[in-house]
DNA sequence: TTGCGGATTAGACTCATTCTAACTGATTAG
DNA sequence: CTAATCAGTTAGAATGAGTCTAATCCGCAA
């Protein structure tokens, strides 16, 4: 079920935007909200048929500007594994992803401070780097939870 | 320039292809030889060029072929950012990949043991992983070797 | 020699993503 | 008030990496 957004998040979307001298448009705030009430790392096709439930008129391409729009203003990242399709997460906080081999689910795996200073070490001087990303593939024994 | 394959090199492929009951051909030994020769972390269509130039019926799709095969019998390891094009690796060393913000070149980055394992102890129990990715995006002072 | 099976090939196809050009609607300038 | 502007949205066309298909090739065994 999608609820409306929070008052706390659509401050939140519309401060990133603002940073970015963008507005929110009803578009945006129903994707945005899809992205918030179902954590469960979607892709823009999912995103696409979810936020049509709530607004039938909206296209594809606007589903692809808004996600890269959110993603340029931080509000969301992008999650690749292999070629599978882009698949989109509003975790914010430091994590790594699990792909579970069998359902093809993303978990997310929190980062503790210590495990990306080490990560950060093996970089030769010279290497600056702003991303990081830590992908795991395997299987995870049902029961554990769909982790954010 | 393209060397023939050292003795070494040419066991070393017949045994992981033989391991899995297949065998040396002209084209997964040309496939093989162009990525040994520049370990560049070419793409499918850079090996497919390079490996022309030696032999110049050699298909596309044969070259996607014998990769996926070295990749199946661990010959070779496959590398992708984001959406870009799959690129192909033949450093069998635990290693993780930095790509350049700015010329798109791909470095290899030496995983030492002790960070391997701070990564696989983030994982809660229940996740068990074969494959660890890792990833940086940022830039590389020039000067900086293309390791390997 | 014939037949078999794996490997190779060219070209058709798929499908996520990007591009394009037209349209909308809110805001600003005259 | 109009008109001009401009970001955002839209449908559909285009792109391009990768996959599939069906025909052919080739080495080996019967």
């Amino acid at each position: 079920m999608i609820q409306n957004l929070t008052e706390h998040d659509r401050e939140h979307l519309q401060e990133a935007l603002g940073k970015s001298g963008q507005k929110v448009t009803p578009q945006r705030e129903a994707v945005f909200t899809v992205l918030l009430a179902q954590r469960d790392h979607p892709t823009v096709d999912e995103v696409f048929h979810r936020a049509r439930e709530v607004m039938p008129g909206l296209s594809l391409a606007t589903v692809y500007n808004c996600l890269e729009t959110f993603v340029g203003c931080g509000l969301v990242r992008q999650v690749n594994h292999e070629r599978e399709s882009t698949r989109y997460c509003p975790n914010l906080a430091p994590h790594a992803h699990f792909r579970d081999k069998e359902t093809g689910q993303v978990h997310d795996i929190e980062l503790p401070p210590e495990v990306m200073k080490s990560l950060r070490s093996i970089l030769p001087p010279g290497f600056d780097s702003e991303v990081i990303e830590i992908s795991f593939h395997g299987r995870a024994q049902s029961g554990e939870q769909t982790s954010n």
